[in-house]
Parts: C-alpha cells; sequence; structure tokens
DNA sequence: TTATAAATTGCAAAGGTTTGCGACAATTTT
DNA sequence: AAAATTGTCGCAAACCTTTGCAATTTATAA
C-alpha cells in the first residue's frame, strides 16, 4: 500500500483548490478564514491525519515545545519524583521533556546544556551539580534567550528563576522535632558542602538547636554519598561516642545509615533515633516508620512547571520560588 | 554587544567568499573538496562555534537524533535505571532521549507514541502497559519507518524486536530457592495477568515448584499496585492459612508486602520467609536483607541501546534478546 | 452609481541544511 | 594538439511551515 500524498499543508491545499497559506490559518482558526473555508479545510486534514511537521514549525519559528530537564541523577528519588510530575505537567500544556542527568559532573553538565541548546528548547529546569562553580555557560544561555530555572540545587544569586524547598526552615523543623524528642547527642550527615541547600538546611538545623537548646551536643559531617554515610555512621556507632539521635538531609544519606544501623545491629528507635529530610518512600517502607521532614518533588515539579508558564508568559527574568514542608511522624524518634 | 551574523552556513560561506553546499561538505568531510578549503572552513566554523541548526537537519532528512522511551511509570526503580542506563549508552551514540510515561493507561500509551512520531524520532523504546491489547498503533508505526523496541513489558508475538528478561527462568530460579528453604505454604503475588512477563513468571514458578516438590501447597494472587499487595498480605497473615513464603514478582508489590508485614507485627524470617524479583535496592535496605532474584534494569538498558543500534545498521526487524538473572541471597529465607 | 471599507484569499520570502547534477579548470591520456 | 579524465566547486531544488503584504471579491456607505 503505497501512500500517494503525506499529509502536509500543500497536499490539503492541493486537494482544495486553495492555497497553503489559507489552509495553514484555515487550521488555526485565523479570523480572516470564511467559515465555510475552515470548515472543509478541517474535515480534510482530519481525514488525512494531518499533524503539523514539528521541525518546519521550529525551523520557522525557532521555538520547540520540547523543556529541557538537566538532574544530577535521575536514580534519586526527588528528581525522580520531581521529572515526573513535571512531565505531567507540561504535557497538559503541549510540552514535551528532554531528561538529561549530569552524574555530578560539571563537564557533563555543560555538555548536556549544549545539547538542549542545540534542541532549541523553549526553557531549561536545572539542579545545579555540587561541583558547578560557574555560572557563564547559564548566563550565555539566558542571554541566548533560552529562560533557565533552577529548582532545589540553585545557585546563592538572586538573579535568577528559582523555585526551592525553604531549605533552612526545613532544618529548623528537623531541629525542633530533635529537641521534642529530648535526645541530646546528634549526629548529623549533611551531603557536599558547596550546595546552598546543604549550607542553608545545616544552618537551619544548627541554629535553631543552639538557640532552643543551648547545651545540646552536635556533631556535623559531610559526606558524598550513601557509601559514605554507611561507613562513617558504622564507626560511630561502634565508638564510645553513640549517638542518640542520627539526622539525614537526603533519602541517599538516609538509606546508607539504615544499613549501617542494620549491619551494627542496633535498634530503632531504642538504641538510636532517626530522623530524615524526604519525600517518605524509603521511611514509610521502615519499621518503625521513620520520621522525616517531607520535601516532595512531585510539589517541586509543579511548583516549577507553573512558575515556567509565567516566564514564558511575562518574560521574567528573576523569581524566587519556595515550597513549605512538614513534618511527618513515624516511630523512630 | 550585538551578534552580528549567526553561526550558520550560510554565513561563513559569506565569509569565506564561497558557496553553502562547499561549507557543508567541507564540514563533513566530503572527497570532493580541496584540503585546503575544508581547513579554512573548519576554522572559521570552530572560531564562530558553529553548531547544525537541528531542525533544519531534521526537516531536511526526516530523521532526528532523538529516541523516545515510554514506560509505565518513571517512578517504578527497574524503569528508572533502565532509563537511566539507556540514557547513558544513547549519549554516547549520539543521541537524546525523550522520555514518555503511559501512567499504566493505553489510551496515554497511544498519545505518547503520537508525540514521538510528532518528534521524527529515530526510534521507540517501549515498555508495554498491562492494559495494551491493540498493537496496531505500534504497527501503524513500524510501517511509517519508525523502529519499535519492546522492553521488559513485550507483547507474545515474536514479529517485534523484543528486549527482555528471561522471566521463566527467573521464575524457575525462585522455585529453586524456596524448595531449598524446606517452606512448602506459598503465598505469590503477580501484577498484572495481561502482560506475558506476568504469566512467564508465574508459569516459571509454579511448574518448577510441581515438577520438583509435587505436593507444595501454593496460592498465587494478582494484584494490582503496592497498595493492593499490602491489603491482601494483612488479610493472609491475619486469617489461619498463613503461608511460610512470600513470593513477590516486583518491587513494586514487594514494597507493599513488607509495610503489611511490618505492619501485623511478623518478623522475617522467622515468621514468615519472603522473596523477590527486584533490582535489590528495596531488598538491601532491609534488615535482615531480602532474599531476591537480580533482574537489572542497566542491563537491560545498555543491551536495549545495543541492539538499537543493529536495528538501524542492518534493518532488522524482528529479534529477541533475552537477560539471564541470578538469586542473590539475603536472610528473609 | 461610485467611492470606501471589510472580508477573504493568495503570493512569495524566509528559516538552515542537504544533495543531485552540471560547470569549469587542471591534469593526464591518446 | 585534441580528447578524456580528474579534482573542485556552485546552482538550485527540496524539506514544510509561517507570515507580511498585496490582491481580489463582496458588502456598505455616500
Amino acid at each position: 500500500m503505497h501512500m500517494r500524498n503525506k499529509a502536509t499543508l500543500k497536499n490539503i491545499a492541493n486537494q482544495l483548490g486553495i492555497s497553503i497559506s489559507t489552509v495553514s490559518r484555515a487550521l488555526k482558526d485565523h479570523p480572516d478564514i470564511a467559515t465555510s473555508t475552515k470548515k472543509k479545510v478541517r474535515e480534510l486534514a482530519d481525514l488525512m491525519d494531518f499533524e503539523p511537521n514539528a521541525f518546519a514549525v521550529y525551523l520557522r519559528t525557532n521555538q520547540s515545545k520540547v523543556i529541557g530537564v538537566i538532574v544530577p541523577e535521575l536514580s534519586n528519588f526527588f528528581y525522580h519524583s520531581f521529572v515526573t510530575s513535571v512531565e505531567e505537567e507540561a504535557r497538559k500544556m503541549g510540552y514535551s521533556l528532554i531528561i538529561l542527568q549530569s552524574a555530578n559532573d560539571p563537564v557533563v553538565e555543560e555538555a548536556n546544556l549544549k545539547l538542549c541548546k542545540l534542541n532549541r528548547v523553549a526553557g531549561i529546569f536545572v539542579a545545579l551539580t555540587p561541583e558547578t562553580k560557574d555560572l557563564s555557560p547559564f548566563d550565555r544561555i539566558n542571554a541566548s534567550g533560552i529562560p533557565i530555572l533552577f529548582f532545589d540545587k540553585v545557585p546563592d544569586d538572586n538573579e535568577y528563576i528559582k523555585v526551592c524547598i525553604a531549605d533552612r526552615e526545613v532544618g529548623k523543623i528537623a531541629a525542633r522535632a530533635i529537641i521534642e524528642s529530648k535526645r541530646k547527642k546528634v549526629f548529623a550527615l549533611f551531603g557536599n558542602a558547596n550546595l546552598s541547600i546543604t549550607r542553608k538546611r545545616k544552618q537551619g538545623l544548627v541554629d535553631e538547636l543552639k538557640t532552643l537548646s543551648p547545651f545540646i551536643d552536635i556533631t556535623t559531617l559531610t559526606v558524598n554519598n550513601s557509601h559514605d554515610a554507611k561507613k562513617v555512621t558504622i564507626d560511630m556507632l561502634k565508638s564510645n561516642q553513640r549517638a542518640e539521635v542520627i539526622f539525614c538531609m537526603s533519602d541517599e544519606i538516609l538509606t546508607g545509615v539504615i544499613m549501617a544501623i542494620h549491619q551494627s545491629g542496633f535498634v530503632i528507635p531504642s538504641d538510636v533515633g532517626l530522623l530524615a529530610i524526604s519525600n517518605g518512600f524509603v521511611p514509610k517502607l521502615m519499621n518503625p516508620e521513620i520520621t522525616y521532614i517531607e520535601t516532595s518533588g512531585d510539589q517541586l515539579g509543579r511548583r516549577a512547571m507553573k512558575t515556567f508558564g509565567e516566564v514564558l508568559e511575562k518574560g521574567i527574568t528573576k523569581k524566587l520560588d519556595i515550597i513549605e514542608s512538614r513534618l511527618i511522624k513515624g516511630g523512630s524518634l
């Protein structure tokens, strides 16, 4: 079965004996076109299963309906759920996603940025790599007219569009939960210190702890990944400095800590308390469930997409959007 | 600073006083072009930071360097790791990914398919929805020249390109592990029965169990999601028909079962044994670690991308690629 | 009835690249 | 010295859509 006619504007025009431009306008309900013409065109277009050639449109308008999303890694609950919900929202607005992972490497991150530019994306969502120092590639992209929206791992500078968790507040919530638990000796694990998200969470936790309960004993530590977290926790647990409560600033750290506690033969919460910042998946899987401060990628994603809508409409170039979170009580404290 | 010239073939040609076609050919090392010319062109192109306009190329060649990936949902470890590794491999081959979720809805699945077609993807990777009965949309896409590669959740029909887990064998491995554990009363939970993956795993498990240990007592049940799995497990546990071992055919089911066991106050493995098909993330998080048969999305992803390479090169239209798996012993049996 | 406005439609260029084919000059072969 | 070959390069069409502007027809006002 040889398809005689591809579904293009030209073919529709030929078959109807009218011009391409009329077809084009009819299809997008342009007021210039007579209702009767519109009807004819639409009917034939439907019949032929016409879909405008996306590339031709992009080429002409120089704007695609694709959003680039760059995350450190997809194998992370938080980004995961972020991407999922962005995808859902984007679809509703007629956008598709190009999802890219920077694998925590600024070089890959820049390559991804380039890829986005190559694909003339309508915009880019970025969660920064911990190692990213130089923001000039982002500035260049911005200058070339592609809006960039930073989420979660955002730059300090306020000259950008940012959507993030109320990180300092999250730290404070954690502090209050710890104080309420009456535990005094805290072992707090944080991710890469370059990230403002890390600094803010730590600051929130430490400040609030010190303010509300001055003589609390807190040890903070920086770890690079789940494996690191496991190691330092095992060491801590077998030392004579065993903490009464362990705080984990992320799911990745949390999984390491859980394995460490299990492996060391300790029991939650009687031997050691546990508190995390998480989206809840892992906490709810444990027995007892782990108390956590919820940071929902879903919510962040939806908000990001909404903000992106505003950016496109109103051409905003700077904005700070903050999402609140709350304590979900399990039995680990 | 106003950018006077965009980096296009035309501009390069103008500045060098040669034609567009010569520039185009020079840049792709066409033998017709003199070495000296190539050198000049390349130098200026580098200087101008020239990148061919992807859309123009696509429009002309009608082929993009983008692969569509359609999964039931991204919030599933397995697909997750699949996507991650496909992305890595794809990048190496110069491809990008459009990732789409069908949310287990055939309607969305078809819409996604359409989106892929719209974007003239070079190929599509699909894990079928459990509800997908009608494969004709896929056939149509295939007929239009876009190769489709099914993975994990694949159609029965052998007229397609398929990359999947050795599902029957996985079931058999599970059976042998159960027999070795000496537990007799089995409660086995499976996902949607429409899926060949489900049927095969179940068949493998049941057949091998019956063959090797004829008088074993096995109850199989179909559940739709994690929540369902939790519910039926709780019911089972509180009945007087409590099983000695629970088998979960997926991570999703496993998480529900774990929560059920916790909530019912039973202990693994003394009260009840547990065995799952999983990628290992959840199993290794538990205490004791859960014994599982490993099905790695990573591996599947890499294999899929490799197969896709062959498909493009050699124009294969049918192939069955099977990945073996193995038992990882934890302490849950 | 004629001039003016409004409603429709078409022309043609533009967007950047690829590619078959022809043009021209330099070189080699008869 | 004429003919054939080889090496370089340019012309122009094609891919499909969008859009400013001109052209045409029809309705309205003077």
